[in-house]
DNA sequence: AATGAATGAGAATTCATTCAT
DNA sequence: AATGAATGAATTCTCATTCAT
């Protein structure tokens, strides 16, 4: 007898907020297989009878977590249009914001990582998710390789994976195994392998050293 | 009651290994979490008691396969001074490795990252797995900045977990997200964007070319 | 809290009753552990906690039902004077009003004995019903025996027991259990064994065969 | 990790069995519905966790029990060719055994017509139970229908179903709702109407009266 | 009258581990 | 060394019922 989100009070909407944002953490600090829904709803100050009136089970709140979550690092990967000009400094941004979101939530895109090999539904959120990452890259690439500025040789998908997978991999490195480094500094060094990785042009690499 | 490993007649040493072997392949099919003591004694052929003879746990289990896969990991990652002269084909000859040795293995270092939020012993053996790896690229940038043929400014510590990152992460695409791909055309693209990331001199580059 | 039936107004009628006929429904067709609750009043139409302002409980209304069953069953008890000439034709009629009293309501009938073994007031209801068809069984047997057509000796309270028993059991296995039969064949049956097992006089028996 | 019945060493055989007869006992004095996993362990003096080692669920106990029911009821349904001569000597004698099978068993045999409306397999336990005693029955009566000693226009499938369920019925009636009567009294009665309701011809009735 | 959010006792089941043989 | 029966803590989920609005 679960009650859709949409056919909820204002009461039954907040109810259904705390939970979700009680599972987010509780999930973020302790992993999914040591969460137990009891867990969640003494964190959230309901009774657990409760919690099953708004989830059918544990993993179905944690699917609503984990779209919760892409959804926000979708909203943060839009770089806009204000850091115009330079090509470097367009990439600089995307690394920060990439880095940030990918920071943000390594933990609960790892569990996704670990849920989506036996669950249907969290994979393709998953690759969803991905998707957007890389075919964000891939396209910034594409359109450097076209005014010329980048390395035409180079496969626009793989490379921007490839990149794309060192960033997201040193957030992990960076936040969830304490490597030790400032984000200004891990900035920097991304984007510079990545400008140079991919041959982009002395032109614009020089605007930044004079 | 448990026997050490050297205590051991060999029917003993044999039945051992064949928990560890067995232990292994379940781990990586099905994630530490799914695999039950009895699974692993099915697989190897003996009784729930007997497990017990030999470890302590199943985490003492885990334990030993990590250990193990660590150990692999480690000899794999060996680039042999036979590849010598060229500084591009090292790097590739490395990559070539590196790819290798983590697809191969990228279910169980995830588990092994995963169980290490809990257990002590086993973040200091995922540390120690990954600053071989880390060292073991420093000391290659910098060897190749000592001789001229790399940027200079670039962290070498930094750089290597950077860039090493790139390769472990698309390994994990690459095969747990089955990213179509092959290995030459990764292995290739890899190296050309770790190369050109570190600025190694086209002196080197183009010998491959010529 | 509970509103009694009689003090309601046309709406609170309403909805009590739709929930009875919800209720039945839904034992009927699932049996009483099988019916939660929510089912009921889902069918009804209605909040749960609209329920609970009409019925104490689950059992409440189960025991609504089943009275309600029973005052169908026993109206449907009777004969009525109007196929008075034979003995046989009485039997008949009274057999084929009986097979299909208990058809129609077997599951509830079934429910309510199995109900009956741990609620004391419905077990008092099904002894009520059990002894009105019991009752008019033996006072039909003891009027053939006062005008000598039936046999004497027959315990008239036990033989009815039996004989009714007979017609009982036989509208389950119809019914629930599928046996195939049409009513009339089972009906003519029916009532011929249990006029021969009577003893009814051939003069009438006879009467049907001319 | 259930253990089958015939790979078990004694020990294992003898918790089994202790469960089984535990279960059948609660069971009959509780219903199925009433009986908690804990009751039969507690009752046959085990862990729960020793249950699931034999079997999977609640609903396996009971079908195992049913399916012990129903082999005892097989075996006492057998009247032996002792009683020989006299039909309606053999008629008594069946029905005492009938009756009293039925009594033994008549609250489990009730549970299992109730699960068996849930569960495929017990479905087809209980039709088996049936049809055995539909077929004595009727293989009984068509005999005496060869030997020109029954009425031959009786359908005996039909027959058998109708007189079988009014001993059936009776035996309900007589112990789960406690009318009072006296097992010989009711053979008796019973065994009196079966054979005048088939025709049982007078020359072998009498020879009961002389 | 009606609603539906909240409750919590209760039941089934899993599985790592112990221990007598 | 090996066996496998026994254990029980731990956890998920259900559903009748209460109560504030």
């Amino acid at each position: 007898m679960i009650v859709k989100s949409d056919a909820l009070t204002a009461r039954g909407r907040r109810t259904r907020e705390t939970l979700v944002r009680a599972g987010r953490e509780a999930f973020d600090e302790h992993g999914y297989e040591a969460v137990r829904v009891d867990d969640v709803c003494a964190r959230a100050g309901v009774s657990h009878g409760t919690f099953y009136t708004y989830f059918a089970s544990k993993e179905a709140l944690f699917r609503e977590v984990a779209a919760a979550v892409v959804g926000e690092m979708f909203a943060a990967s839009v770089v806009g249009p204000a850091a115009s000009g330079d090509p470097y400094a367009r990439i600089e941004a995307a690394n920060r914001l990439y880095l940030r979101a990918w920071s943000a939530n390594s933990r609960l895109v790892r569990m996704l990582e670990q849920a989506a090999t036996a669950e249907e539904g969290l994979r393709e959120l998953l690759l969803e998710l991905r998707e957007v990452f890389v075919r964000r890259g891939a396209d910034g690439l594409r359109r450097l390789q076209e005014q010329g500025l980048a390395d035409p040789a180079l496969d626009p998908r793989l490379t921007a994976i490839m990149l794309g997978g060192m960033v997201e991999h040193f957030a992990r490195v960076w936040l969830d195994l304490g490597e030790p480094a400032d984000e200004r500094a891990a900035v920097d060094l991304l984007t510079r392998l990545w400008a140079r990785a991919i041959g982009l042009t002395p032109a614009s690499t020089s605007a930044e050293d004079t």
